[in-house]
DNA sequence: TTTCGATTTAAACGCTTGTTTAAAACATTT
DNA sequence: AAATGTTTTAAACAAGCGTTTAAATCGAAA
């Protein structure tokens, strides 16, 4: 337990300075001995109050989505709305300001690219992850998405639709440095959010409809030969 | 140089050893004593063979990639295509392939991790990936989206839309630790590239499409405020 | 002031890393 | 068969890692 103001500043310059170095570095590539000397702390420090590196990670990553799905749920104003359309752009709204607030997952450079990590090289822990975060989340946007498409959507519909959509938010996150080098983005434009929402909701609501149609008007035509490849008009 | 027909096979059973055990473990946990054991050559090999542990990398890396968009080049039946819809399912038909193809950048798991792995954490030379590889793609696919869209069209409708189709066929093969703990998707199946083809060409087409609508109807509405909530019936 | 538990510190520990070395093994040429 | 240049090998190297240690420092209670 701390003793004076100093000490749970402390423990939390620790958490602080690891999440920067493990996002910038990796877990591997973090040392302690780097983590200790942005924090400003002793080597023996983090042994004193997490009891090892791998601790500290796992305390590191959970912390931050931890705080980030409280400050923004998964279901904010999602229920409260009652056409499936509203409720796909509070959705969306919601995954991007996780994604993408500066006090979101992507401080970037930094956290933000912790998460992109664990996606491409997951944790031992990353199956907590999935289920307590990840899981209810797909469970969200599946339910709309299959309001959406309407009765006779598969389960592979509904699922590629949720991959698209959520792709769409994730990109942004995931490929941010070949995004920045390809062109100006202004990250930190608070606006950016919203109209990114408007885009990906606009796009995403189109792009169901159109699988809408294919799935009615797939009751008297084969479905496994050669696709569709001409486009709409 | 190699003397006999075993010795050109000690430096492709290092490279071979050398993209599973980087794109399993990442570049700092990939220790060299790993590789040689998978490769079954001496420690001493990739010294001798490649200078050194970062120069091995970095051959790796670029061999994947080239050999990738060699066998799965950017403009493939493209330009052969008169309707900017079908160049459209060609470009995504290219992306997919090049992206899951069991020979190609996601033979899951290993290689294929490489290249979430740069994206999320790019090596010194991401700079000259970009430039060479994924530069002309986007390009490409710009082109493509631009005609799509009409006239009107602003720089950054073309890149929203880009990025919306392009993180549809990434998403696959970056979140692939995570959609394959949610869903069941076999990747080894071969027809997974036409079906996800169909599927996100027809997507993107009927988004692209409903972009193209907003810009013409915008002539004479405002576009900043609260944007289209409802959706489209 | 003295005492005592909690924190901070500098130094050291054992271990693993990438790399080097010098000798052995090999295939080919003279 | 002897000589030559190339490849392979086991062993060693210095450097850096996470962790431990034991002493120093600190703040509050007695």
């Amino acid at each position: 337990m701390p003793r004076t103001v100093d000490e749970r500043s402390v423990k939390e310059k620790i958490l602080d300075a690891a999440g920067d170095v493990f996002g910038r570095m990796g877990y591997k590539a973090a040392t302690i001995r780097e983590i200790c000397r942005v924090a400003g702390v002793n080597v023996a420090s983090i042994n004193y109050y997490f009891g090892g590196k791998e601790d500290l990670y796992r305390t590191v990553v959970m912390d931050l989505i931890s705080r980030i799905f409280d400050r923004y749920p998964i279901d904010a104003g999602i229920d409260s709305l009652s056409s499936p359309g509203g409720r796909l752009r509070a959705f969306i709204h919601g995954a991007l300001r996780r994604l993408l607030s500066p006090d979101g997952l992507s401080g970037y450079p930094g956290k933000g690219q912790l998460v992109a990590r664990e996606l491409a090289d997951p944790s031992p822990f990353m199956d907590d992850m999935v289920n307590e975060f990840i899981r209810p989340t797909a469970a969200v946007l599946s339910a709309i998405i299959s309001e959406l498409l309407g009765t006779g959507a598969t389960i592979k519909d509904i699922m590629r639709c949720q991959i698209s959509v959520i792709g769409q938010c994730f990109h942004y996150a995931m490929a941010r440095p070949i995004v920045t080098r390809l062109v100006a983005v202004d990250f930190s434009d608070p606006t950016i959010i919203d109209e990114l929402t408007d885009h990906i909701t606009r796009f995403s609501l189109a792009g169901i409809e159109s699988v809408r149609h294919t799935i009615h008007a797939a009751n008297d035509q084969p479905l496994d030969a050669t696709p569709v490849k001409g486009e709409p008009q």
